[in-house]
DNA sequence: TATTAAATGGGTGTTTTTCCCCTTTTTAAT
DNA sequence: ATTAAAAAGGGGAAAAACACCCATTTAATA
């Protein structure tokens, strides 16, 4: 078997070659060439004899960040396969990983040997998943069909003024609603979410992506 | 000239194993063994065997932080060179690892010869600097003398809390300190920060990341 | 030693937030 | 058309947050 190839996006240079280095320690494996992030990636990729077998990307990237890169590469180079690489254990970053295409998930904090096996198995059988992420998975998807909390868009809204310094009667007039109206939305919230007060709904808005500092 | 002992401290095991590939290919130096946090390398050094030339050590870990680590490393083993590698480029941070006694400073987007050039000078002189961490430096020894804003231990510490749903009675009861005294950092806090609520407090948390998510 | 600055805490009053229990209007579904 | 559910709005009260002004005790330092 000749080594297959491989592709590494990730914004910290040192750490994508240190990536690299172990990547061409692994005996069928070679690094091809490393990228900054997803924006180069995407330059690389129009010259033909610059297709991977496999990227391993980064997840939280400036300019082009993993979730978008991902979807694009799935869309244009199909037969390239992508395996995210991350520190985030967030559910959602990782199912929307996994929903732009992604075909594994490896968190950091994994042995060097799981790395390894990842990429074997996904030359083998296109994809590779550890127990933690497939718990996660399951996880998510149970509470999809039952109980998960669906947010309209008009609490969205709320969610995001109300990461700011106005009061609810400021966020009230730019939403052209009533002060009382406001507080029935966050009584909802709070319930809903299971929170006591702003500062909790301001954490719950960033951490999940609602609001973007 | 033998190879240098190397020593890293990495709390994500894959990039820890990753960084150690890339010192071994380096001509003088080898990894001696990794580490997933400070606990575990003050463990490790007690046995005589166990002590390397240089230890690479990431500023954010969990259990024992680098720049504890450091502190408490260089008072016992004095003779041990400490570079810190780090994402963080906030000024303080590198300021207080640097007082903590590292030896240098790397940036985690250097290149792989950077690193290598770092730990032959480390050997050499006992510290190697980028121009970047210089510059850094530089500017924030000017700052400090005009109107650098400057929080103070105690603040900071009521900040974080800040980011949680506890009110500030909770707050005042956590940190052993009069709800008097807790209104008195908030008012302080107000007016240098030059902001309006308990929400702008907590979006500056963030935003400079004293407060991680 | 005198002076300053920082840390801690008190008093008092206003505004905002939070909570609970309501009504009316609109929208969606049977 | 009828019913049900969701969205919008309300009253009133208690709790928390905010603002300002001031007192005491340390710690630093000129």
């Amino acid at each position: 078997m000749k080594a297959n190839k491989i592709v590494i996006v990730e914004d910290h240079i040192l750490l994508s070659q240190a990536i690299a280095s172990l990547v061409n320690s692994f005996k069928d494996f070679n690094v091809l060439y490393t990228c900054k992030n997803g924006k180069e990636l995407l330059t690389k990729l129009k010259t033909p004899h610059n297709i991977p077998d496999i990227i391993l990307m980064d997840v939280n990237m400036p300019i082009l960040n993993g979730i978008e890169t991902t979807e694009i590469v799935k869309n244009e180079y199909p037969e390239i396969n992508v395996i995210a690489l991350s520190v985030e254990e967030n559910d959602t970053t990782i199912i929307k990983m996994l929903k732009a295409g992604a075909k594994g998930y490896l968190l950091k904090d994994v042995e060097k040997d799981v790395l390894e096996l990842a990429l074997t198995e996904t030359i083998k059988n296109g994809y590779y998943h550890t127990k933690d992420v497939s718990n996660i998975l399951i996880n998510s998807l149970n509470d999809d069909n039952s109980s998960k909390i669906r947010l309209k868009d008009r609490e969205i809204e709320f969610i995001i003024h109300t990461c700011s310094e106005m009061t609810y009667k400021q966020i009230a007039e730019k939403m052209f609603l009533s002060p009382k109206t406001i507080d029935g939305y966050r009584d909802n919230l709070f319930q809903k979410l299971n929170i006591k007060n702003r500062i909790g709904l301001v954490l719950y808005a960033i951490k999940n992506g609602i609001y973007k500092l």
